[in-house]
DNA sequence: CCATTGTGAGTGAACGTTCACATTAGTAAG
DNA sequence: CTTACTAATGTGAACGTTCACTCACAATGG
């Protein structure tokens, strides 16, 4: 039999390019099928609908980057080092898949309330690491729900940047700059190097 | 003859409800008119069209804001002190028309690119505040832009998450902890209360 | 009397999805 | 080696629905 998997990988380059680009419901089935080289028929051999391909498309990669994430962390000793390995590894991963990124950014917003509970999730990584930290007093701030919007948006915001063309990529040359302001956000009355 | 212009901002209070909660492309003109209580013919009277509806919608508010900011910081001496003006006149913006902060949040991914020059524009007035700064030796940071995304990622961040009912609004009790987070991002290697 | 504003059935286009059929490739019998 | 069968995969015209938008007409009030 024909391989399929090469078909929905096609599928798959095709859908992230066009949803970036265009957005998700500007881009019709009759777009994805062109872009892909494939029948609109097609496209349901792979996935249930539209939606259905919209939403594995967010969830898995999200999930799968949730998830890597964690696995980073673990081995690091110390509040700052782990941070800033989660600060370099989120980096990377935009200068790396640029697209992918993007894609789960942009959709984040409408895929988000889907997902949330109990799933891996980005946000949840961050907020254990900041919640640890303050249980080991290695950080100050004592609002853990803050510190982790304030350093998410220390690194998104830069990310969004680059989309905008606001600032020049590649996004790892800010890792140190931006886990240092970081670092400070959560420890208000701490010095500069402490 | 009747008065159009109530009729304008019952388009507008329904348009704004009904894009936050469902999403823009969601929402069909049929639903603006039962929400606004109108004829659907009767939104045609104000706009040539839907998109022209949501562009307007985003503009003028948008531009309205950074206007706001613009002239808010005008008198106040000092970076330091205007970067905490802004910080507090962004979260009581937030806390006071909350649907149409999110709304701004919302669209600004495919409405910004249309938008983008020349226009008031909320952060172009935070970028000329940061060069400002930079120029007048108030801000250590050398890159603008990255400053410039900092600042409005720690800003911006603290919203989303309220949002999505990771922090309990309102926005305005963080505005000191931001405003010093926004400090320490634009000067690295300064001490906390400098 | 007329310009403005409101109405809602009607229109064509575009959309997501379906389905009857074609093609492919692995397996097995002749 | 050939033939027959099968399940997986690919196809695209066709379908019903929904959409943004139009237009002939009604209502309003200066």
């Amino acid at each position: 039999m024909r391989d399929g998997r090469a078909t929905k990988l096609r599928i798959h380059d095709a859908a992230l390019t066009l949803f970036v680009t265009k957005g998700v419901t500007e881009t019709s089935v009759r777009d994805l099928a062109q872009a892909a080289g494939i029948a609109e028929g097609t496209l349901y051999r792979h996935y249930a609908s539209k939606d259905d391909l919209v939403a594995d498309l967010f969830a898995s990669n999200y999930a799968a980057f949730a998830r890597r994430l964690a696995e980073l962390g673990r081995p690091i000793v110390g509040f700052r080092a782990r941070l800033a390995a989660l600060v370099a590894e989120l980096f990377r991963f935009h200068d790396d898949n640029p697209t992918l990124f993007r894609f789960l950014l942009l959709v984040q917003h409408q895929a988000l309330p889907r997902v949330h509970d109990g799933e891996d999730n980005p946000v949840s990584v961050l907020h254990s690491l900041v919640e640890q930290g303050i249980r080991d007093g290695e950080v100050t701030l004592t609002d853990a729900a803050l510190g982790t919007a304030m350093i998410l948006g220390l690194m998104l915001q830069p990310a969004t940047a680059i989309v905008y063309g606001r600032l020049d990529a590649p996004l790892s040359r800010f890792t140190d700059t931006i886990a240092n302001a970081c670092w400070r956000a959560l420890n208000p009355t701490e010095a500069p190097h402490g």
